[in-house]
DNA sequence: TCACTCTTGAAAGGTATTTTCGGGGTGGGG
DNA sequence: CCCCACCCCGAAAATACCTTTCAAGAGTGA
């Protein structure tokens, strides 16, 4: 027998347990226990060598190759490739099982697993859900400011200061407040042209809603980031933009994925901003990045370039 | 250098791609043309013998063996088989999805799109690229510190402040730094039991690496949050936590992604050590909430909070 | 410019795979 | 009951592939 009925077929990817038993039966006893071994734990057996398979199945190197001739590959390294395929194809298809929640006892690998994955469908909520016009509003107001302030606390402070810290590295004069005192005595001296964004999550933070309030009363283009699109904080909002809300639990606080809305909100505001002002905001990004250039030290790997 | 840091973790499976970005910047010109190749089509890779991918990338054998080994795997047959594996989900599994990069002109809608899937990406890089063991050991000497203390700036500072936030929610005693004076100041004053966490996507932030280095000789426990685990940070660090770097351009700074990877990254940190020392954390967090309730006005919607 | 380190491919050295070849078993016929 | 022909099978040779070594070349800092 030489390769009389092993021509037509290209490899078979994935059918392989399919067509070890059809071809079992005309195959001899020692092949039939490799073609059982490779069926059985296609995983295993792709970690294994001809003389370590040979051996677990108590043949010899020239059966196995005999075997994987038999299946339609050209020789045993490439049955060994199919089966590493197999595998991970197997592995990846009963993944999908992290949507539950994270409870006390889950091990590390899973907490990783089930945040990612509730990460990333916050952000397709989000985005899913953000209104594109609201958007386009909100970046005309801001390309078009003259100063912009940032109102925002505890979590929502940082993605205030997130959102300053970029608008800033495209030229633009932005700050963000935490303190709420200082946030209404900032207000107070906005005018029409000054753009004032508040973030909430609950849409009903005082501290934010309040200088939101004050700058609204005069004359800025006023902007609420809030998970809450019928809170309080609406109502001094010329442009509203829409976070998700995703579940929470005792683990998982809700800043947790309000955060990861809030941030792609913001920076879609910011690349928004920096389309619309690409003249200005293009060069003042490269000059700082030349800028702080000098205050990393590329020492201590292997290669830097 | 032989293998300071290829050891710990076993062959990737589907987190190549990930892997490969990571370690680009710390590659050779050869072995990145390599490891370019690999990346690219992974389906090509793996029917090509060493030999073969050394003609293609124009290099030798010795430097595809390395770029393997770099890669994390015992030589270039493992590389092999992982290739064969990714090679087969990607093909069953999901679209290829080949995001375009954000040109000047897009209009907002596909802005948003872009970004919550590069987000998207970015995330499920990271946490395949994570390592549960050194992020196990990292929670570990969290959820014993005695006190715990995080630099970062810029952006970093953000992800440094919202780490620290929420570890002061679940009872731990902790604080962020953004001063790099202060940060040192700051680290003198610690101990065996203390834990110091260093935050920065480059790994050569001067102002970051300083304070940690200071810890580190004062006998703290350190851990680093860094894309860069060749970078000068790790000399420094107990435990190093890499997170992913994804491609970036003119118009999405390289600290938008990695600011996503990190979050997600102390994210596990504090669920984490959430599970740890539960019978504080619960009580703590609960207590957290009640005190602000206060804070938000629940007038002009329907629900509160 | 010189000394130095890092990078790289050629070639030697090893393993894994494939092929060859002959022993041994089996079934049919004498 | 014995012999012959056939084919399955594994040991070992032959080959292909992978890994390691080594020295020359490129790049870099003093």
């Amino acid at each position: 027998m030489k390769e009389i009925f092993a021509g037509g077929a290209p490899p078979a990817p994935a059918a392989l347990a399919a067509k070890v038993r059809t071809l079992a039966p005309s195959m001899t006893r020692s092949m039939q226990r490799v073609a059982e071994a490779v069926a059985g734990d296609p995983a295993g057996t792709a970690a294994l060598t001809v003389t370590g398979l040979a051996e677990l199945t108590g043949t010899s190197e020239a059966t196995v190759v005999r075997t994987a001739r038999l299946l339609g590959y050209p020789g045993y390294r490439d049955l060994r490739l199919a089966l590493a395929g197999l595998a991970a194809q197997q592995q990846s298809g009963r993944a999908p099982a992290v949507t539950a929640d994270i409870a006390v006892d889950d091990p590390l690998a899973d907490v990783v697993a089930k945040l990612a994955y509730d990460e990333q469908q916050t952000l397709a909520d989000t985005a899913a859900g953000l209104d594109t016009v609201q958007l386009g509003a909100a970046v005309a107001a801001l390309a078009a400011a003259r100063r912009v302030e940032v109102y925002g606390v505890a979590a929502s402070g940082l993605v205030a200061q997130d959102l300053a810290q970029k608008l800033l590295r495209i030229g633009q004069v932005a700050h963000a407040h935490s303190d709420p005192h200082l946030a209404v005595t900032n207000a107070v001296t906005l005018r029409a042209k000054d753009v004032a964004i508040a973030i909430t999550h609950s849409g009903s933070t005082g501290d934010v809603i309040e200088p939101l309030r004050v700058a609204f009363e005069h004359g800025a283009t006023t902007i609420a980031i809030t998970g809450r699109p019928d809170g309080l904080v609406s109502q001094y909002a010329d442009h509203i933009l829409t976070t998700s809300t995703a579940r929470e639990s005792e683990l998982r606080p809700a800043a947790m994925s309000s955060r990861t809305s809030q941030l792609l909100v913001v920076d879609c505001l910011f690349v928004g901003v920096a389309q619309r002002t690409y003249e200005t905001a293009a060069p003042a990004l490269a000059a700082s990045y030349e800028a702080l250039a000098h205050r990393h030290n590329p020492r201590g790997g292997s290669g830097s370039r």
